[in-house]
DNA sequence: AACGACGTCAACCGCCAGTAG
DNA sequence: ACTACTGGCGGTTGACGTCGT
């Protein structure tokens, strides 16, 4: 499903993301917010492309990202906007609120698509039979558009005030990140196999083979879907802009070298 | 049980547009 | 105008799971 972790020639990790390093994504985006994916990495401490960081945390970390099986309303919608659009995943997306534009992708070159295609098939094939005008099936997926949606899913305050996530951060214990299912609500793991021999709380299997969740993801969004509503629009999708006088000066300019860098992340006292 | 074919989907790759200098 | 850099997008890959024989 995943691929095997691999490292290129400069030495950047590649294939399957870690527990940890969702870990360190999570804490530095919901921290500082995506300011530079490209310079990220540096400074959350992972041996990853900014482009990497970008896809792992907009697919899979951020907030609100819906899991599971598509809705036939989301079906129907996918394909109505295909015919119309074509392969404008990005678009398609926005139309589905908590949905990729990477799982829109893959839903419909692993299941939709064959499907359109055996109906317009069937469809074609009782036109000639008939020989009647009859529509085509496409025809009757093809509808107007749904109104677009708000240009931001997040509601918004005017408040930029990371007090909240910060003490929330600082009482966060190792358990959050490593709980393993013995200590999970029953309703937070359901359907989810977990590999407890690990006790690294990494999702091993499950009935969808749907991977690389965790054990407490739902905690966690919770968490930031209740933080997103108190914050600003742009903390999530666009470079963050906001006052970074409260970031060490370490971590801002000039860059550090990465021996340098660990020394710095990992010096709690430059936050105190 | 073993094996190959097929399905799934996380992740990578290359290209492009926008922007700053 | 040109170059370098960045984020965003769509196409594709490949590891792993499932199914059928």
């Amino acid at each position: 499903m995943a691929r095997t972790p691999s490292c290129d020639k400069s030495g950047m990790r590649k294939g399957t993301w870690t527990a940890e390093e969702d870990r360190k994504l999570i804490a530095y985006v919901t921290r500082y917010g995506c300011w530079n994916w490209r310079q990220l990495p540096k400074f959350a401490g992972l041996s990853r492309c900014g482009k990497s960081c970008r896809l792992r945390w907009l697919n899979y970390l951020r907030p609100n990202i819906k899991r599971g099986n598509f809705t036939q309303q989301e079906e129907e919608l996918i394909i109505r906007m295909h015919n119309q659009l074509g392969n404008r995943w990005s678009v398609i997306a926005a139309e589905l609120p908590g949905r990729t534009d990477n799982e829109v992708k893959n839903h419909w070159h692993t299941s939709l698509k064959k499907r359109v295609h055996q109906k317009n098939t069937v469809s074609s094939e009782e036109t000639i039979a008939t020989k009647s005008p009859a529509s085509s099936q496409i025809s009757d997926i093809t509808g107007p558009l749904s109104p677009p949606s708000s240009s931001s899913e997040f509601s918004s305050t005017a408040e930029d005030d990371f007090g909240f996530l910060d003490s929330f951060i600082e009482s966060m214990d190792e358990s959050f990140w490593l709980d393993d299912l013995s200590k999970t609500p029953s309703g937070i793991v359901e359907n989810n196999i977990y590999d407890t021999t690990t006790n690294d709380g990494a999702l091993v299997s499950h009935n969808h083979s749907c991977t690389q969740s965790y054990v407490l993801d739902k905690d966690f969004t919770s968490f930031l879907d209740a933080y997103t509503e108190s914050t600003v629009d742009s903390f999530w999708t666009h470079p963050y802009e906001g006052d970074m006088s409260h970031v060490p000066a370490q971590l801002l300019t000039p860059l550090p070298t990465e021996s340098e860098y660990f020394s710095i992340v990992y010096d709690e006292d430059i936050w105190s």
